[in-house]
DNA sequence: ACCTACACGTGATGC
DNA sequence: TGCATCACGTGTAGG
């Protein structure tokens, strides 16, 4: 009454010929340890306990079963290892959330491009666009300790961020990755050094709209980075 | 000393603990069971026995504690249950997979709308949106181009560090990774994108023979980035 | 010989 | 009472 094998064929297939094998031909004996049933007046116990062996091979088929669809969906999958097929998925569903992120973003930007005339910041906007992408190496993360967050306005379209951070390892590099994952239009930016400090200036192009959202939007990146 | 499972009803992380207390308090006595062991002349058969049960045990708790992420990362998780958790993971994975098609085909449209007098903007949109996404996920690598590099020297410890790269994915992440890289005493840098160019421009403070090799070392880090 | 990764049977616990 | 799920120790096969 097993339902469907599917395939399964490059796989740990050699369990499922074992067990089949054992389903259909096991004389199911319970004597076979030489067990007397404990703690119960009848034999009904030994057939519990036959009950509870099926059942939970039937468990175990159904996990691996799981996971075998789980690798199934996750594209570049190199080590077969159970915990790596776990672990692969992790990554690659993080890695999809921040497709969808950015995408999300990009599509956003276009709805709003499309009613301003398309200018030269535009170019820089996609410039910058996909670019953050993954993080591979080390899993040790220095999170980004900011000093200090400020955004004014110079002009009708236009924003200054300058925000203070300590100097770590990888700081910059993480910095600049905060800002490219936001999508913003940026004119030019400015890091500077000095006595531990890492101080970066931003001329941001910016509606009304964008210029209220923009520091709480960039405290929200950088807190998310701190999360992985 | 049945360390029973209290509670349980949280869920299993509440195992970490227990299992963590065992590893540090139990006297671990492989005659608990009144064991001689078989087949061995020595008692070193006993010892492997031992280490196979605690390798097992961290093989277990890897494969839990890689479920238990899993889980953190798929939202909306009902039954928390094993069989469940990758069931509900895979479900999710392929609702991303929906998702971002539906919202490419979304920008595609968008793209195409404004398709009147196709510009270097929407050539730069089109080269850093799809093509970049699709080549993240293949892991292939766009390599730095640099375009001129120059390395003169203000004053008697600072020398002026300019690069022009043209930009591309991940191009402005990587100009910062190398820099970072050379443990190079900067005193400010400056990066500025214009009409697909990316111009970087480095003070940094170094003494005769670190200007010396200050070019070489810029140029053979770019160059070993593009053999992975 | 060692080490990894696995499936298995078993008793426990909670519904 | 059964039924489901779990952790555990064990034997084993492949690297």
């Amino acid at each position: 009454m097993d339902f469907v094998e599917d395939d399964y064929s490059t796989y740990w297939e050699t369990r499922m010929f074992e067990q089949k094998e054992e389903l259909d031909s096991w004389g199911w004996d319970e004597n076979l340890y030489g067990y007397y049933d404990s703690s119960s007046p009848d034999g009904s116990s030994s057939s519990a306990t036959a009950k509870n062996i099926v059942s939970e091979r039937n468990r175990r088929k159904k996990l691996n079963d799981r996971l075998f669809a789980l690798r199934a969906v996750v594209p570049n999958i190199s080590k077969m290892d159970k915990a790596s097929i776990i672990k692969d998925a992790i990554g690659y569903i993080q890695e999809l959330h921040d497709d969808e992120r950015r995408i999300q973003a990009e599509i956003e930007e276009l709805e709003s491009g499309r009613q301003n005339t398309p200018d030269i910041f535009d170019l820089e906007r996609m410039n910058t666009s996909f670019t953050g992408m993954k993080k591979k190496r080390s899993d040790q993360i220095t999170p980004i300790e900011v000093l200090e967050l400020r955004v004014s306005e110079v002009g009708e379209r236009t924003s200054i961020v300058s925000i203070t951070c300590s100097k770590k390892t990888d700081t910059m590099v993480k910095l600049c990755e905060v800002f490219e994952s936001l999508q913003l239009k940026i004119i030019t930016a400015n890091i500077t050094a000095f006595s531990g400090r890492l101080l970066k200036t931003v001329f941001v192009e910016a509606d009304d709209t964008e210029k209220a959202q923009l520091k709480r939007k960039i405290e929200t990146a950088i807190a998310s980075l701190d999360i992985h």
